[in-house]
RNA sequence: UCCACAGUAGCUCAAUGGUAGAGCAUCCGGCUGUUAACCGGAGGGCUGUAGGUUCGAGUCCUACCUGUGGAGCCA
């Protein structure tokens, strides 16, 4: 990709370039000039430190040099040395510097900590910094480490649709996908916007799921997942909602709720170890400034098991706490969210899946249980976070799925296709979603969601 | 949408109702091994906006705007 030594060789193989002569490409992080020599941190993009160049006045830009602004970028020709007895583990002695681009001193990251608050507002310049460089590695590399689970397990990865026809998905608010005038809108004889003359020929929005989509390939290719892009209009202010987010959708054929709950523990876990493994530096810096002891909190959760309990259980559980609740716990209420952090924070001090909820206060397409009060959910609770995955066995049964639209107040008729993989020869069969951003929350200890998506929208903000 | 908190220099923050300040950044100078380098100097402000109270408002009051945190909704 480039013909210049990258950083991150430096650090895995160093015993190759000891005392070699090699070129290195970066920016500058910091340049410490003094009457005749200087050191640049230099960071290059592959590797989470930086590496020191060492230059001096026998350089023949070394004026130009000393007076570089952070941000500068540079290709330099140099020997590698080992500096044992410095803080840093090696440096290179340049005997060339090319400035390939020049910075100013209006860059505004300077060399000391920002409020991310204040780095949102630069959301094209925050990559540059340690937090943000990290956080954003972390991200492409879990992204690969949840395509490397499903691909070793045999899932099929199934690209559903960004553009959906049915504003009845129920899970939240839809934007609006249109290409109609707004200053003419065509109305028809009731005086209600005509949507036949829209581009799709029919109201369109974005997806808020790509469950049901899905469910029809797991009804051929048997164990099948999403993982794309998902939108939600609700006008939320939290630090855990985000406008426009990413979410993993597994779907399996002859599954139940157990299988559900097995590999969504054994994702999770999966997911934890692997970055961990593949981004050492990065996890050390967030255990380090982010959150203290994040290492050994994702340690204990790939060793320990996840709790379960039923719905019923934890309504039991909350009611006899001695804690005192805004909302009253009685069973056929939702859980809030401060019932929630009870139990995953304070009860099991752990991940901790919740199933069985009441049909009422859950989507139609789940599974009824036997009880004919409850419904096959599962919600995954994590400490900090909140629910981190929510998902289900789903309802197989012809008259049951048609009754429970009915009971839902649904249109059937929009659902006719979906009905129609309960027609041919249906499975038992369950899945999830796992909220990509509360994943990477919880992997890094970043409690804000727009900081671990590249260019965050949220209500009122789509800047970039 | 509701509740709470906050808006002062580029950034992070001070300032009893009485002359608006510091650290960092920037610029200039010094420095032969620095590590968020250090030392000396300089520039930098309509205190979010609009009203009001007061002899006097960054400070008190009202409205609005923006941001943050929380709730609801959920992933």
């Amino acid at each position: 990709m480039h013909s210049a030594t990258t950083i991150k060789e430096l650090y895995r193989n160093t015993d190759e370039f000891t005392d070699k002569q090699i070129t290195i490409t970066g920016w500058i992080r910091s340049n410490r000039p003094s009457k005749n020599f200087g050191f640049i941190e230099l960071n290059d993009g592959s590797f989470f430190k930086n590496l020191q160049i060492v230059y001096d006045s026998d350089l023949e830009n070394f004026v130009e040099v000393s007076k570089l602004n952070i941000s500068s970028a540079l290709v330099i020709e140099g020997q590698f040395v080992l500096t044992p007895n410095a803080k840093q583990p090696f440096e290179i002695k340049a005997t060339k510097i090319i400035i390939e681009g020049e910075s100013s001193p209006e860059y505004p990251l300077q060399k000391k900590r920002h409020s991310f608050e204040f780095l949102r507002t630069i959301a094209h310049l925050r990559p540059r910094t340690n937090t943000f460089s990290a956080v954003f590695r972390v991200r492409s590399v879990a992204a690969y480490a949840l395509h490397k689970f499903f691909n070793e397990n045999n899932f099929v990865y199934v690209h559903t649709p960004i553009i959906t026809g049915s504003d009845c998905e129920g899970a939240g608010e839809m934007f609006r996908v249109t290409t109609l005038d707004y200053d003419n809108i065509p109305r028809d004889e009731n005086n209600k916007v005509d949507f036949t003359k829209d581009f799709f020929g029919k109201e369109t929005f974005l997806t808020v799921s790509g469950q049901l989509n899905v469910e029809g390939f797991a009804q051929s290719l048997r164990d099948v997942y999403t993982f794309g892009p998902t939108f939600r209009s609700e006008n939320s202010h939290t630090s855990r909602h985000a406008s426009e987010f990413w979410m993993i959708e597994p779907e399996m054929a002859f599954a139940n709720l157990e299988d559900n709950m097995r590999v969504g523990e054994n994702m999770f876990k999966f997911l934890i170890s692997y970055v961990l493994e593949n981004c050492p530096e990065e996890m050390e810096f967030f255990d380090k400034f982010i959150e203290k002891g994040l290492i050994k909190k994702l340690e204990n959760i790939v060793n320990s098991d996840f709790g379960c309990i039923t719905y019923t259980e934890a309504i039991d559980i909350l009611k006899e706490a001695d804690v005192k609740f805004e909302f009253p716990v009685y069973w056929g209420a939702d859980l809030q969210s401060e019932h929630e952090r009870y139990i995953t924070e304070k009860v099991y001090k752990k991940p901790v899946f919740v199933i069985n909820y009441p049909k009422e206060i859950k989507a139609f397409y789940m599974r009824l249980n036997d009880d004919n009060k409850t419904v096959a959910a599962m919600d995954l609770l994590v400490p900090g976070i909140g629910e981190i995955i929510g998902g289900s066995e789903r309802e197989n049964r012809l008259e049951v799925l048609e009754r429970r639209i009915e009971e839902m107040d649904l249109d059937i008729e929009d659902y006719e296709w979906y009905l129609d993989l309960r027609r041919y020869g249906s499975t038992r069969h369950a899945g999830y979603g796992l909220g990509f951003e509360r994943a990477l929350m919880y992997l890094t200890g970043i409690s804000n969601i727009r900081d671990v998506i590249p260019f965050p929208r949220t209500p009122n903000s789509a800047e970039f």
